[in-house]
DNA sequence: CATGAATGAGCGTTCATTCAT
DNA sequence: CATGAATGAACGCTCATTCAT
């Protein structure tokens, strides 16, 4: 069963619009900062960039979106003044925007590389939920700033900037077509595949936690657990 | 097969933690305001009460935790200070404590009704499913500030103040015991219930993310796929 | 030699001034407060005023005129609202006026009688002198109290309203009729009696503090000190 | 007689407590002000520092320690913005500790230059005596907000932070060396150093408010009386 | 005699951002 | 590339006081 191309991450498609919108604000970036797009970059100011992203990521992981300022990411960078932010990303929201690219692609690298050659639906399924859940336990700091980003980033108006977390919709967008391809070969049973997306992403989120919490659940456990779940709900009935 | 009498929300046991929290911090509550607990509360500050509670719920649904000023509750509540609010509750901590309370005591109302008089466990845990999803669909206000403050809401020292939210540990509390007994029952296949218990509880977040998102599923559908998807999950193999 | 019959502390005069003070103030008190003056008050209304004054004494001495808020007074008195502060004090200004009155009133009484009979100025200088460090001594609250609010207590444009302390003028204006008198039969060498009388009430003040401070001075090394300084700094040379 | 070298005003240590305590906070200057200790400090920001300083004594001096807020600061100041003050001072406590750090630097100047040269404790005392009065008689707005943050600032549990003057300690640790010297070389009577030193000191702030209330003392009157009195209340008897 | 409800003004502090070099 | 200086707006909170019974 041929599963279709386009279940890679769409990060880079992502990736293309931050930068776009970069650009385009470059314009009333007037307080005198580098004018140029991530691809005229110095390296002095690109590794400064990176260095208050990771900064900004320990402390909307640790602190918070609300908590998470200007000053408190200037002090966990150790850098001079808040000044260097706005210097390097203009506004906060930007920065934020920087965040979600960095984690995004980070992620995609990982998992993209590890669902490639199954044949399958069931295998594609099962190799996508395994390199997710993989990842988001090896980097919880990653998982949590995205979260937080997501679900407190506003505009001017009020309204969630990011609807759903960035990977997650790339994730449930990954996921779906897989889904969709089950039932067309007929390995999979008749369901509602937007829903089923929704909820195998939700209960990949939901073993991160269960996996912090006692009596923890050991990552290998936790794999075979949500495998097993995703085998049950989608099979066809016997 | 008898399912466990503590399967019912514990909101009670909630309610009456933070009732002692707030009795606790009547001694500091030092800018002069009604100084009782909720049993001795007079019937003009109790209206006043849920005013403002009914108020700060429309605006964190709305406007997110970070927006959700004095402010704008004063705005939206159609009150003449700010003021008004530190008076009948003291601090902005206190406010969301009361929302959460309020909350919580009408989701446990709707909800306990519902899945009285089931016998097996996957009929308890069939009716719990469909009366939560309909609750949530039904209150999407009250759902959103309910996630706003316990994703949000954090003490002196940065550390998230409710954990998980209220209900949704009540709910994942009221899911696990009736998993277990079915598994004691051999009615269900072996699975950590933790696991499950939070799945299920995500898959119904899911599905009013769902069924506000083109193209809707009716109602009646979510619940449907998400009482397959249980029964699928849960039941032992064949 | 005779001493002035007016070497009695004036508390007496002060006292008047104030309850004339409160008296043309009654008939502003809009907020519904007890009408009359000290003479037609009730059994209940003096009791609960003198509880609450005692209140404010301990809290002006604890924590300072800045923090001597009507909240924390109603804490330290065991009262349920503020508002029987105003009510029987109508301001806070008031208030601290009665605060002067009654440890003016405590003082005069318990110095008063330790004084009478001396017939020589050193007599007359060392018994007071005596009484007034005894007193400060025994009643550390109400001397504190008394200077938090004449350094502090300022009406609406900002003017002292106590310029230099009750007592403390009253102590001085005490002082320096003896002195006078001293000078005028010679007993005493020339001095300003004004800074002597100043310098003399300050050095009771110190040795206040002295007494608290390791290596303690016991009251009476205290006594004897300030005495001896006193006999030394006002009689004639050799 | 020689006099100990440590008579000098310990103002210098009190400047290095001080800085030293600046320089641990900076840690917590999350607002984003300048980092940097007085030593780095730029012209422009010691400029701004020294107004707003200036500002603050002549509130503090004028309207008392309760009414010295940013905003009446910014009113005499003539600057735009509250937000400057803390730009520049970071917190109220911290604009306080400049204040006193600035007068105990310019009165240990004034001062110091004084007292030198003196061999006898009697000429050594009358002299400081004399410098003291004299820069307090021509500095009262200084001293004036020395002693109104000294006897209001409190730190969060309430204590007063700056538990006697700064000039106050510093003065009474000049002087009791001096009157210890004194007794040891016979030159003085036996008497508590301690008491003394302290009376001396209150006598000297007696003075000051003696000058200004009628009928006046002049400076030079003042001064005499001072040094008499400290003479016949120290010198052996005959 | 006592209380409940309400209130406008003001507090110090923190926010992200802009104008200068 | 980096920094220093400045800023208006908004924040939650506390103040003494007044209007009702």
């Amino acid at each position: 069963m041929p599963v279709p191309a386009s279940v890679g991450l769409n990060v880079t498609r992502l990736r293309n619009e931050l930068l776009m919108r970069v650009t385009e604000t470059d314009g009333r970036n007037e307080a005198g900062g580098p004018s140029a797009g991530a691809s005229e970059r110095s390296l002095a100011a690109s590794a400064r960039r990176a260095q208050i992203v990771a900064a900004a990521i320990e402390t909307l992981a640790e602190s918070g979106h609300g908590q998470t300022t200007f000053a408190r990411i200037k002090e966990r960078a150790g850098i001079s003044s808040t000044r260097l932010i706005s210097y390097h990303f203009g506004t906060k929201g930007e920065l934020m925007d920087a965040v979600l690219e960095e984690v995004g692609l980070r992620a995609q690298q990982a998992i993209s590389q590890r669902v490639a050659g199954e044949t399958s639906a069931l295998g594609a399924l099962t190799a996508r939920i395994e390199a997710q859940v993989e990842w988001a336990a090896r980097n919880p700091s990653s998982v949590r700033a995205m979260a937080e980003i997501c679900r407190n980033e506003r505009d001017a108006e009020g309204v969630l900037r990011h609807g759903t977390e960035v990977t997650a919709r790339a994730n449930v967008d990954a996921l779906e077509p897989i889904l969709r391809a089950g039932q067309e070969s007929g390995e999979f049973r008749q369901f509602d595949t937007g829903l089923m997306a929704l909820t195998l992403k939700s209960a990949i989120d939901a073993a991160i936690v269960r996996m912090a919490r006692p009596p923890r659940l050991s990552l290998p456990q936790c794999v075979r657990e949500l495998t097993t779940l995703a085998r049950l709900a989608t099979r066809r009935e016997p």
